[in-house]
DNA sequence: CAGCGAAGCCTAATAACATTAGCCTTCGCT
DNA sequence: AGCGAAGGCTAATGTTATTAGGCTTCGCTG
């Protein structure tokens, strides 16, 4: 039935996320996005019902990266005999995405963004490699509260340090380490 | 030399504080303001440079509040003699703050917010009240490193429990009360 | 092999915004 | 009396997202 399509809905997620990544929320609109692939604005609105569910679709790509970021970090250490090394690696992915994707990680916890039920899906997904290693930590009773208090921590840190909110000076980097190591310390004490 | 004013400055932030905690940073516009207060959208324009100055006077007066609430959790406790007692005073107070003021919270470290002198005056202000605390805790070599800790917990707890990332269930309440709890435990443990 | 029908694109139109330009009115001060 | 500026207003501009309606291609079926 179809005709011969100038571009495809996985084109136009990439060039949108490279976009969205470069230029920021604000930078870019459905315009630009028909320009860098070729067709024109309102021809997008054939392939996604409107900005928000383009947007929807850049998030769970990214939160498909993110998942992967943190399994591989997850291989490099052996869980089950080294939970906190385990979770100290997985942290500084986390970090590490965030910083390679600054505006794309900011996308995925807006608030405007994906209450769909795949975006659900995809968050637990992507925390998922990082379960083994806090039941290892804390018990499998205990492991969906010890990721309440390492993951906020995350999520705060980067999102503080992705809009600048540190400005006291001293070094951030360092202040990562000594943070992720406290509170991994602090949940080794649990009973 | 003036006119006489149908307004006042103070009113516009005001009304644009409310309508921006209830409709969010979407669903208003300087239009919808300037109803409000009953003048026409362009003489907004005359008061306030864009609509980003507006906003930056918004996030202003939140920091303010925010200030002021920490600052009365901060009193009822003897902070000297139990850091940790008003640390944990004034992490709750944090969090109420937040959920009290979910849109306006989002504003204030929303990236495209106040990279103005104002706002990181008004931010480092707003966590003065606590610095005590964390020194008593801690001494004041490791004041702003500890700080570094539990700042990031709670503002990425409460962003995560205002986009309703928690959704695989358990005591959200209770999540919050062990984390405190065990970062601050955590932060006891220093050197 | 004629031709239906849908996919995918296009141009033109609409509506909501933020913002600028230019003008009018009021009123404190001289 | 009357200048000058503060503060407002209407009208115009330019940018968005989004909708409406129409054209073309081409796989499939008669």
């Amino acid at each position: 039935m179809p005709a011969r399509p100038k571009t495809s809905d996985e084109e136009i997620i990439e060039v949108a996320l490279k976009l969205f990544e470069r230029k920021g929320r604000d930078g870019f609109s459905m315009s630009e996005i028909a320009d860098a692939v070729g067709i024109r604005p309102p021809s997008l609105f054939g392939r996604f019902k409107n900005r928000a569910e383009l947007l929807d679709k850049v998030e769970l790509t990214l939160w498909g990266a993110l998942a992967r970021e943190l399994g591989a970090a997850t291989e490099a250490a052996e869980v089950s005999k080294r939970p906190v090394e385990a979770l100290t690696a997985q942290a500084r992915a986390y970090r590490a995405f965030a910083k390679a994707n600054p505006n794309g990680y900011a996308l995925m916890f807006d608030p405007r963004a994906a209450q769909s039920p795949a975006g659900a899906t995809a968050r637990a997904a992507a925390l998922a490699p990082c379960a083994p290693a806090f039941v290892a930590l804390v018990g499998n009773d205990n492991a969906l509260a010890a990721a309440r208090v390492l993951t906020p921590f995350l999520h705060g840190f980067v999102s503080m340090e992705l809009t600048q909110a540190f400005r006291l000076g001293g070094d951030v980097d360092q202040a990562f380490e000594t943070g992720v190591a406290s509170i991994i310390q602090g949940l080794a004490l649990w009973p």
